[in-house]
RNA sequence: CGGAGCGUAGCGCAGCCUGGUAGCGCACCUGCCUUGGGAGCAGGGGGCCGGAGGUUCGAAUCCUCUCGCUCCGACCA
């Protein structure tokens, strides 16, 4: 492609709305535009490296068995209600009306349309397993969509759905997707890690979530530092610390904490630390039940963990006018002593004497609480968000805390849409049996983003070779000087007919434009076509990720070009 | 949805308080000049000042209402 004849104009400076680097870096090198909030066209280069994802995805899939179709992005509302999850779904899900005032959706995932067409398409136990995957427009009418393609309202995504005759089968779907996602991200030539999930509103048994690392990922992980265990926060395990509680030595105490509502201030003002307070949340779920929660004063409640415990979807903290009617004081004053509510409290606590806690009235705390003594507990559980350092549950290793970008997620459905949705074979007895399920996602856009947050620096973005929208560029120093125009046009010709993929810069503009705007796009190999080399017969190679530059015979550019991109494609 | 902020040229911004011909930088077009790390000079095009009402002789500016966007908290590939 000659970059004179191309779709392609890059931004000196960084849109204003722009908060991660790669979607600053997307705007700046003409990669993306945005149409709406959460909304984005892809311009040509930003469709190249699009498509290079997909690519590696089908190819992968396809290895790994899958086959692909593809189904619509709008669905009847009917499918969604006969799952439920018309209701279910929220906000997220946007619902249109056609003209016959009929209602749809456009699909944010698609169990219900692969179920309804796999039990229409199946009868038979001998057509299985199954496993269908599609590259897709999603919509999701998220509340907040930012940093361009890493959370946006439409994106692509790649889902697969396997069907199976029984769990043993789903398990082994489920390893072989496992696999697949790991050589995916390893040929886009990405660091991640594959961790233990929550299922969230997909709903199903166990999950992985496959996570880029990055510090600006929006989600945090842990991972042993000895074994194989890593997870998502919101999912990993706190063990037990089965720790004695030791003797109490002070008694139960009311003292004066005028205007102290937080951790901090209470524990300041008592010249205590934060972990001998004991934290008490009043949280109402989704079903209207209202729970006093308990927690060492530095730590966080997992919300994931305490619906699950309470076996309800959703938690949030108690309105002000609840925690009134429930502790009899303003908020920051709560506390278990005398507390007439279900009881819930980590580990933890259990072994927590001489602590303070509120004493469920304004500006006052207890000291001295020893739990047991003054306070019963319904259940004690693993309610907190792990930290670094906590003990790995598998093994006697410390946990690790990283940030990363969720790109990838497998799940075990079981049953769940198959049972919703009739969705049944006859087995070898002609016995009717419900099919076995699990959904396979892939951000494509987000991995595209993923690898620019990795990959990047003062310049712009580093592509690395799987995912780089061309391979190399050529850059004319002087195009209006004859021999310069002619050895570069040659040396482009050449790379095309090598099956290379070439961007040639042939803009009349000055070299030092052409550089940042080379480094910017992120091209990895850039070849400079000047009068200076070619005095010696000799074009410049320089390698985006390294800087590193030699001097190469003009008769040889091809070859050696030809090479590096082997090189860097099988790396 | 709650809280905060912003809408002026394709992008980044000033002007608004104190109403009076709509500006700057980048980008774009023409010409000259220049050509190994975002050159220089000269000329030029481009605006419903987000939209609708109102106040006023006169509104980008003041008032009201709207719409859009961005940022901070609960969802997800």
């Amino acid at each position: 492609m000659r970059y004179s004849q191309y779709l392609l104009s890059t931004l000196k400076e960084t849109p204003a709305d722009a908060e991660v680097v790669s979607h600053q870096l997307m705007m700046r090198a003409g990669m993306i535009r945005k149409v709406a909030a959460g909304i984005y066209s892809y311009l040509p280069l930003g469709l190249r490296s699009i498509r290079k994802v997909e690519q590696i995805v089908r190819e992968e899939m396809n290895r790994a068995g899958a086959i692909e179709l593809l189904m619509p992005m709008v669905v009847p509302a009917e499918l969604w209600q006969e799952s439920g999850r018309w209701e279910q779904y929220g906000k997220e899900l946007l619902r249109i009306k056609d003209r016959k005032d009929s209602a749809f959706c456009l699909g944010p995932t698609h169990e219900e349309v692969i179920t309804d067409i796999v039990r229409r398409e199946v009868r038979s136990y001998r057509q299985l397993p199954l496993n269908l995957y599609q590259i897709q427009s999603k919509f999701r009418d998220e509340i907040r969509p930012r940093f361009g393609l890493m959370r946006g309202r439409e994106f692509i995504m790649k889902d697969a759905y396997s069907f199976d005759v029984d769990e043993a089968g789903a398990d082994v779907v489920y390893e072989k997707m496992y696999q697949a996602y790991r050589r995916i991200f390893e040929r886009c030539g990405l660091r991640f890690r594959a961790v233990e999930a929550d299922t969230g509103n997909i709903g199903g048994s166990s999950s992985h979530e496959f996570m880029v690392l990055a510090d600006s990922g929006e989600d945090a992980i842990v991972s042993c530092d000895s074994c194989e265990y890593a997870a998502n926060v919101e999912k990993a395990e706190v063990c037990d610390p089965q720790a004695e509680a030791p003797t109490p030595t002070q008694t139960l105490q009311k003292v004066a904490t005028p205007a102290r509502r937080t951790i901090e201030e209470v524990a300041e003002f008592l010249k205590a630390r934060p972990e001998q307070l004991i934290k008490t949340l009043i949280v109402q779920t989704d079903a209207e039940e209202t729970v006093a929660v308990l927690l060492r004063g530095d730590r966080e409640l997992n919300d994931i963990k305490l619906c699950r415990l309470l076996g309800c979807n959703a938690v949030e903290l108690a309105s002000e006018e609840l925690v009134k009617q429930v502790t009899g004081a303003p908020t920051g004053f709560a506390g278990p002593v005398g507390l007439k509510a279900r009881v819930l409290a980590d580990f933890e606590v259990r072994s927590m004497v001489d602590a303070i806690t509120g004493a469920n009235e304004l500006d006052a705390h207890y000291t001295g609480v020893a739990c047991g003594r003054d306070f019963a507990v319904e259940a004690f559980a693993d309610l907190r968000e792990a930290v670094a350092g906590d003990p790995c549950p598998r093994c006697s290793g410390k946990l690790e805390i990283w940030r990363g970008i969720e790109v990838g997620h497998v799940f075990k459905l079981g049953t769940k849409y198959s049972t919703a949705l009739d969705a049944s074979f006859l087995d070898a007895q002609g016995q009717e049996q419900v099919l076995f399920m699990g959904c396979y996602g892939i951000g494509i856009g987000r991995t595209v983003a993923a690898a620019i947050e990795q990959n990047h620096d003062a310049n712009g973005i580093i592509f690395p070779m799987p995912l780089a929208p061309f391979q190399v560029i050529v850059t004319m120093v002087n195009p209006n000087d004859e021999p310069v125009n002619q050895a570069a046009v040659a040396l482009y010709e050449e790379l095309l007919e090598l099956g290379i993929e070439v961007l040639l810069d042939d803009r009349d503009e000055r070299p030092g434009s052409k550089f940042k705007d080379a480094d910017l796009l992120g091209i990895p190999l850039r070849v400079t076509v000047g009068a200076r080399g070619l005095k010696e017969s000799s074009l410049e190679l320089q390698e985006r990720r390294s800087g590193q530059r030699e001097m190469i015979p003009v008769a040889e550019v091809g070859a050696v070009v030809v090479e590096r991109v082997r090189q860097a494609l099988s790396a």
